[in-house]
DNA sequence: GGGTAACAAG
DNA sequence: TTCACACCATCTC
DNA sequence: GATGGTGTGTCTCTTGTTACCCAC
């Protein structure tokens, strides 16, 4: 599997071939009869026809004016069209894979028509009605907005129309090759381009994204509510909110419909010879948390973001029942405190802080909701009348000031932001200074681990535009690589994790894999850090990163400072604050983590020094090294 | 006609 | 389909 | 000073074309 060279004209259509012919030999038992009846249809497509269709599921809507319709590499657009809106009885597009003149709705012809065309069409609107006021105006002239092919909207028989009709069945074939909805055609293009190079990982047949026609139809049901929720938060945010409000009960119910328990079914999967039953074509069946760890936990990220929306609008009770929906979840950590929040704002405090105490009271709580929930209850404790507890909280990060020309006389000097004008002022010739904010320790911990995280796992791997493995950010991922995790952490006992690094760095320069920046990874940079960073203190952030990569991969502070000339304490990690910044819980956990190895890490405090003070004995007052 | 954003495409 | 920061309002000491 | 909340600029590959809107 590979993509087209682009010296093909009809490259696009190699690659989408491709992609079809992938899918029918992995996922064809994920089909219905009937949409196998549509692919085969595709396939047999004279080749034009087949690259029109092509063309036009590239683009955006489903509805085109075929006298705008020009590709020289098709040719004829008359001749192309007429397979595609022949009937195909017994498939899943009987009325053929696209139709002529279809009904448009309002909405639907206002995206295809210019506002010139629009204002000739209906010459009795005012010459200046803008284009977002012709839908009311349309309806109001009207009257009757029943959708009507383009030409009797216009009234211009020549404006004929084609569009696509697959339905659902294009975005199910782009998820069941690429196992997401963010990929598409074009990945094959900026493959070819040099511009998204991937790791060649072995493919086979058994590694594939989906194993249960039930997985397709419930990740695109959930995306389905995402986009809906989003189109009516858009729609009607500040105008209606009471419309808003039914509109995220209606989407929440449909989520509580996917969670709740029906997994007798789960091993009734039809085979791939039989008809497939209404129930499992509409997806109508409940995502059961251990068939599908990884659905489930797409469901409660969804849940967690409509509690969010739900917040923002005010609806405290309402989000407070869904965080609490997530108390088992992977989100409990970021869910909790924000369930302890709605329920303070909702009026029940008590509520509140019992939530609060009994979570920080468990042995097992991660250090993020510890620390929100440890910041949230002294204020619950004020509101009850109860006794502060005790805030032993001494900083354990050291802090550091430092006066810096302003942002606008760095500007000048060609030094953007307040981090490289902290850089600026902190680096030495012999202690240089690197903005690298997660652009270092993580790296690091991808290049020594480079074999484990392109493992050909089942699951892991199942096309060619992998930026990293699949399940990167699911529950298990660590689990399921445990042992070979822990042989590339031994290699820092020893010290051949320095050679295995460099050679990563060397050999796969430019792929893409998770957390690397390779453009802020110099070859200056990566010595200085395997030099000067022990091990140990490498593998302590190692571990953390893994523990929870999706949380944990961001945080780090900004700068990282060697001094190749010492004997002890080589660098140090700065996290730079202008007066207007101050830590975020992400950059709080690492720092605690920092402090609890005694890896060097500070908090550097910015002040702005007027250009009228500006003096370098100002500027350079605080280079001195941490004492040690 | 300028400024901007969306879109198509390699 | 991100991340970090700037800015604002509020509360407390 | 601490905290919670919200908005913003930066990214997603780059470039050329078109459509829209607004000010003149
Ligand atoms: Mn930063
Ligand atoms: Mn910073």
């Amino acid at each position: 599997m590979q993509a087209a060279p682009l010296d093909n004209p009809r490259y696009y259509l190699a690659n989408f071939d491709t992609l079809i012919d992938w899918v029918c030999q992995c996922h064809a038992d994920l089909l219905t009869e009937a949409e196998r009846a549509t692919v085969d249809a595709i396939t047999r497509l004279p080749d034009a026809s087949r690259a029109l269709l092509v063309r036009l599921l590239m683009r955006k809507g489903d509805h085109f004016e075929r006298s705008q319709l020009h590709y020289p590499e098709i040719g004829a657009i008359e001749a192309a069209c007429q397979p595609l809106i022949t009937p195909l009885a017994d498939s899943a597009t009987p009325d053929g894979l696209c139709r002529h003149n279809a009904d448009l709705s309002l909405d639907e012809m206002l995206a295809l028509v210019t506002l010139p065309r629009l204002r000739a069409a209906f010459a009795e609107l005012p010459r200046s009605t803008p284009k977002r006021r012709m839908h009311d105006a349309i309806s109001e002239l009207l009257g009757d907005v029943t959708p009507r092919p383009l030409p009797a909207w216009l009234n211009d028989p020549a404006a004929d129309t084609l569009s696509v009709g697959l339905g659902e069945l294009s975005r199910r074939l782009s998820l069941m090759f690429f196992g997401n909805l963010r990929q598409n055609l074009s990945d094959f293009v900026l493959s070819e381009l040099g511009l998204l190079r991937c790791e060649t990982v072995a493919l086979s047949p058994a590694s594939r994204a989906f194993t249960h026609r039930w997985e397709v139809d419930r990740y695109l049901a959930l995306e389905q509510l995402r986009e809906d929720w989003q189109q009516a938060s858009e729609r009607l945010d500040r105008t209606a909110n009471a419309e808003l409000e039914r509109h995220w009960q209606r989407i929440v119910a449909a989520l509580d419909a996917t969670a709740s328990a029906a997994a007798n079914e789960l091993h009734s999967e039809p085979s791939a010879t039989h008809q497939l039953t209404d129930a499992h074509a509409t997806g109508g069946r409940a995502i059961d948390d251990r068939a599908n760890a990884w659905l489930a936990q797409r469901r409660d990220r969804l849940r967690f973001s409509l509690a969010r929306d739900a917040e923002r609008q005010g609806w405290h009770q309402a989000a407070a029942r869904q965080y609490a929906c997530l108390e088992d979840s992977a989100y409990a950590p970021r869910a909790m405190p924000r369930r302890v929040r709605a329920l303070e704002l909702s009026g029940d405090i008590s509520a509140a802080h019992a939530l609060a105490s009994e979570r920080l009271a468990r042995a097992e709580i991660t250090l993020d909701e510890q620390l929100a929930l440890e910041r949230a209850l002294p204020r619950l404790c004020r509101g009850l009348g109860l006794p502060a507890p005790r805030r032993a909280r001494a900083p354990t990060t050291p802090q550091i000031a430092l006066t810096v020309p302003d942002l606008a006389t760095s500007a000048a000097d060609g030094i953007h932001g307040v981090e490289r004008a902290a850089a600026h002022a902190l680096a030495t010739p012999e202690a240089p200074v690197f903005y690298v904010e997660n652009g270092l320790i993580p790296a690091l911990f991808t290049l020594l681990c480079w074999e484990v995280l392109f493992a050909p796992l089942p699951g892991a791997f199942f096309h060619a535009f992998h930026t990293g493995p699949a399940d990167l950010y699911r529950p298990d991922f660590v689990s399921r690589r445990q042992a070979a995790f822990e042989a590339c952490f031994a290699r820092l006992k020893d010290e051949s994790y320095r050679t295995v690094i460099r050679e990563r760095h060397q050999q796969k320069q430019g792929i893409q894999a998770p957390f690397v920046h390779w453009e802020l990874l110099s070859e200056e940079l990566l010595n200085h850090a395997l030099d000067c960073i022990p091990p140990a203190h490498l593998e302590a952030c190692f571990r953390h990163l893994l523990a929870n990569p999706r949380e944990h991969r961001a945080g780090l502070p900004d700068l990282i400072q060697f001094f190749p000339e010492h004997s002890s304490d080589r660098y140090r990690l700065i996290e730079v604050k202008a007066p207007t910044d101050r830590l975020q819980d992400n950059q709080r956990q690492w720092l605690a983590l920092f402090a609890r190895h005694a890896i060097p890490a500070l908090e550097c405090r910015v002040e702005w020094l007027s250009a009228t003070e500006a003096s370098a004995d100002e500027c350079s007052r605080h280079k001195a090294p941490p004492a040690s």
